[in-house]
DNA sequence: CTGTTAGCGCGTTCAC
DNA sequence: GTGAACGCGCTAACAG
């Protein structure tokens, strides 16, 4: 492999001044540049970015930690941090923890061993050791979606504020008996979503009934599993709130091998708006959100972490951002004719609590 | 940051020693070894990875160059490739190209000058110039599921053999007005499955009708827009097999809305059973590809082509994978009552031509 | 079994 | 405007 010895060699110069036209600096002589830029070329020569990385104590490198890309929720997100990268000149490695605490730890030492400029993590769910890991590390990082550091910057939807839309969304149609099929409780994500919920509930003045909440886990067979409980009621709901599309995916299958129609017998209400919720008949309706933005956002907020020139917004306080979701209608929750309608859309915007 | 000379200072011994130590190499005294695992320990000393790369001239680091991780067909593909990279000890960079040919090559200049040990490619549908970058370049590399260069190692499906499959159960169930919305005709794969269609048609004899035959773009407007082409024909046919998922899904949708129930009127067949082929009412018969297996058969195949520890397989011909595709019957192409159904699972096993 | 030392390839003062 | 020389942190002979 050639390097910048040959580089200065051939052009007749030396290493300094490869450099400082390889770097673009200003004081270099219009000559020399062309000359040592026409020698680069003829020598196909490509500069080292390990020892350059070495030099600079900069590697241009971010990682993005993610319970695992081939669930459908998380490819929008990491399309999302990988284009904000690559505008900056960054390039990201991509690690799958599966949602292993002892996982994400491997993933982050050997990423601190490579020197890698900041890191945007997805947390385990449970048990993260991310916030004392960086502790004492310099690593910039920001959290996404999982409220877990108030010390760490962190970008996440307003779960409390988008089931509150989806549930005022069911109350203005009409229902009464809402169930609901939440996360695991160690899950900030699910105690937010329920907690949506139960504030949509009182703002109704509708007492919180226990027997129509299930826990699941995120997963579709929880939500199957949830629904033909909730279905076996003495006095079934007549529509239920899952906490993410997966789960209300399960529920719709649980209604439909039950013969229990959708929407006419049973309203179903999702989170997260996946691909999927698109797909299904009856599609679902959902709360969108804004998954691209959020991994966009999250590297926007770590760049600004990182020194580069002029170390600004160092010892900047944690950044919160909570980036609004929006309900999307679809057929699962359409209008039934027999029930008064007083909201075909949903006019609250959910502002404030 | 502390450096190895801290560790050997602290110690008392030399860098050599503490870096045989780290490297777990023999020949090193227990005692001592135990010493500098100690001061390692205490001073929370976290070796250079952009150092020790310079010297031993390998980063451990891949790159995985894909057309769009948001599209449903990738993600898992993506997984397969960061768990055999992680397995062996590499980190993944991601790279989405967006089928441009100008993004792939900016791409990989970049991750040459990072000196990465090797690529995972998915090069984009149209004039990539990847087979050319890498010429003169050392860089290893495994193309994944385009057929692109004979001189490149690559790991394909068997396209012609699944279509052919999907043909075979359609012609079983007794259709013999078959449809076809392929790919873009520059595009290998689409050339494939379109030829494993043909192939089909003249096992049985069935003449080959260019009007039954439209051509999409992998996207799900082009199936919609392709179907209702086909549902305006004269004399429209009975099946439809759409070159990928996305296209089918369109088509669904085209049927849907001309009120064209699907399997009684209108059988369909789709490529690639992505997540949401099992989500559609009705769910979608489709060809199954090993999309995990792709990727870590590519990795693997990369592995050996990295020298490590004793060249092998270096100057070995290039690999050639083709990985069996099955077909996955669901709803969309259920035998109706009112049909002969000779042959309701395919038996065929589409080995040979 | 352990230490010395010369690279690895580039950025960066500091003189000229 | 340009060059000489040192430092970045680690591995890998080569001695001993």
């Amino acid at each position: 492999m050639t390097t910048i010895y040959d580089v200065a060699r051939q052009a007749g110069v030396s290493v300094a001044t490869v450099s400082r036209v390889l770097n673009g600096e200003a004081h270099v002589a219009p000559e020399t540049r062309q000359k040592v830029l026409h020698v680069v070329q003829q020598l196909g020569y490509r500069r080292n970015g390990l020892a350059r990385g070495l030099a600079t104590r900069a590697t241009r490198l971010l990682a993005f930690l993610v319970p695992d890309i081939s669930n459908p929720y998380f490819p929008e997100v990491a399309r999302g941090v990988e284009d904000a990268a690559n505008a900056a000149g960054y390039h990201v490695i991509l690690c799958n923890t599966d949602d292993r605490a002892r996982k994400e730890q491997e993933y982050l030492e050997a990423l601190l061993d490579r020197r890698i400029d900041g890191a945007v993590i997805i947390p385990v769910a449970e048990g993260s050791r991310v916030p004392k890991l960086l502790k004492g590390t310099g690593l910039p990082a920001v959290l996404l979606d999982r409220d877990i550091d108030p010390e760490l910057d962190t970008v996440m939807a307003d779960n409390v504020a988008g089931a509150r839309q989806a549930m005022r969304h069911l109350l203005g149609l009409g229902h009464r008996r809402i169930a609901a099929i939440t996360g695991p409780t160690r899950s900030s994500t699910a105690r937010e979503r329920l907690e949506g919920y139960r504030q949509a509930l009182a703002e109704h003045e509708i007492p919180f009934d226990p027997d129509l909440v299930v826990e699941g886990d995120f997963r579709r067979p929880s939500g199957y599993q949830g629904m033909l409980r909730l279905l076996d009621l003495p006095q079934p709901p007549t529509a239920v709130f899952a906490a993410n599309d997966m789960m209300a995916l399960g529920a719709l299958h649980a209604a439909e091998e039950r013969g229990v129609r959708v929407p006419e017998d049973l309203a179903v209400v999702g989170f997260d708006d996946i691909a999927l919720a698109e797909a299904t008949r009856p599609k679902l309706t959902t709360v969108a959100q804004p998954k691209y933005e959020m991994g966009r956002l999250g590297v926007e907020l770590l760049l600004q972490r990182i020194p580069e020139g002029g170390r600004r917004g160092q010892g900047r306080r944690p950044q919160r951002l909570v980036l609004e979701s929006r309900l999307v209608v679809r057929q699962s929750s359409l209008i039934v004719r027999s029930q008064l309608a007083p909201e075909p859309v949903p006019a609250a915007n959910g502002k404030g609590v």
